[in-house]
DNA sequence: GTCTATATAATGATAGAC
DNA sequence: GTCTATCATTATATAGAC
């Protein structure tokens, strides 16, 4: 198995085309034609399909944990770095409209199609609920930080959908103002108990 | 076109392995498997996939009108109608744990697909807002009836999509109970300000 | 309306030369 | 590491007999 800039490029194309056009929908072809070699080539890096589905997966638990860490050190307290969360829905929306959350989306399909992997894409999500309940813990709501995190998953899950859906770039907006908002209120109260 | 009882078998047995395995990995033959009939009088019913596609989506707008007309009409208040839709988590939730919402995953799929009945599928979101819609100006919400409308529809599909992901049944109960209680203190307000 | 072929294209995957 | 050639399988779709 090769570990060069190669493979590197097929598990890029291939984690692009697998968010724009599906896992199962995308054919090797499809990859080996955006990485430019041919599909014998693609076999000397990767022997199936799956094979590149996981190291595509790996490839986002590595880019969002990296992600998370920016954010945590970027962000002076943990509202911000909350908010910071909640507005990839506004700062990614031009692919989000056309595609989906890129999260969600996986692991529905790979639900649909009871994938080997589906555990292993879940995981993405489990990162970011165990991202956001350190957040809410932090922000003194310690208890409840869990539920409080699922909380603001679904609500953004949710939100992609109908936006991708409807097409609607304002109502995103306004639910991510709704979001940031109920967050505001959240951390008042929290202050008030301390 | 047949518009007898195979048709019928078809658009049924369509319907339901759309729901469960996604519409593009879903062939001929699995629906013909399922109807217990030859591919080749598949054709004889529909020309092509995509026109079994709008038959099932059609089939999906006519099911959820009626659904629509039962709850308005068995519900006592708006009050009692919306949380006829929310419950769907609950009812459905052996369907959801497995495959998530028929609505949204059907819409995020086509939407990769980038397929032409993209904007036919989307309709079964429309008819759920309206609906939806039409609930919250009853309930007194006249001028933000339609923000409330979204507002439901989104958190009900983010926790379907994360309850499929997790596969937690007391999450999604915690959640329907917190879209229940949102809507209770919600219509307090409204009653308050007549 | 239903069936058995069959055509045609694409897919995942392998073998072997360079 | 990269290529061409090839295979087996599956898919959509058609033709034509009953």
């Amino acid at each position: 198995m090769g570990h060069g800039a190669t493979r590197k490029q097929i598990v890029a194309a291939a984690d692009d085309l697998f968010y724009r056009q599906g896992f199962d929908h995308t054919s090797f072809a499809d990859i080996a034609k955006a990485v430019n070699i041919s599909r014998g080539n693609f076999y000397h890096h990767f022997k199936t399909k799956d094979d590149i589905l996981d190291a595509v997966i790996r490839n986002r638990l590595d880019r969002t944990e990296h992600m998370l860490v920016d954010w945590e050190t970027s962000g002076a307290t943990p509202k911000d770095r909350i908010k910071s969360y909640i507005k990839i829905l506004l700062t990614n929306w031009s692919l989000i409209k056309d595609y989906g959350c890129p999260v969600g989306t996986l692991c529905t399909e790979l639900a649909k199609l009871n994938h080997t992997s589906r555990a292993e894409a879940n995981k993405v999500f489990t990162l970011f609920r165990v991202w956001l309940r350190n957040q809410f813990t932090q922000l003194g709501h310690m208890q409840e930080a869990d539920v409080l995190a699922l909380h603001v998953l679904s609500w953004s899950q949710g939100v992609a959908t109908l936006g991708n859906a409807f097409d609607d770039y304002n109502y995103v907006k306004r639910e991510v103002e709704k979001m940031c908002d109920w967050l505001d209120a959240l951390s008042v109260k929290a202050e008030k108990a301390q």
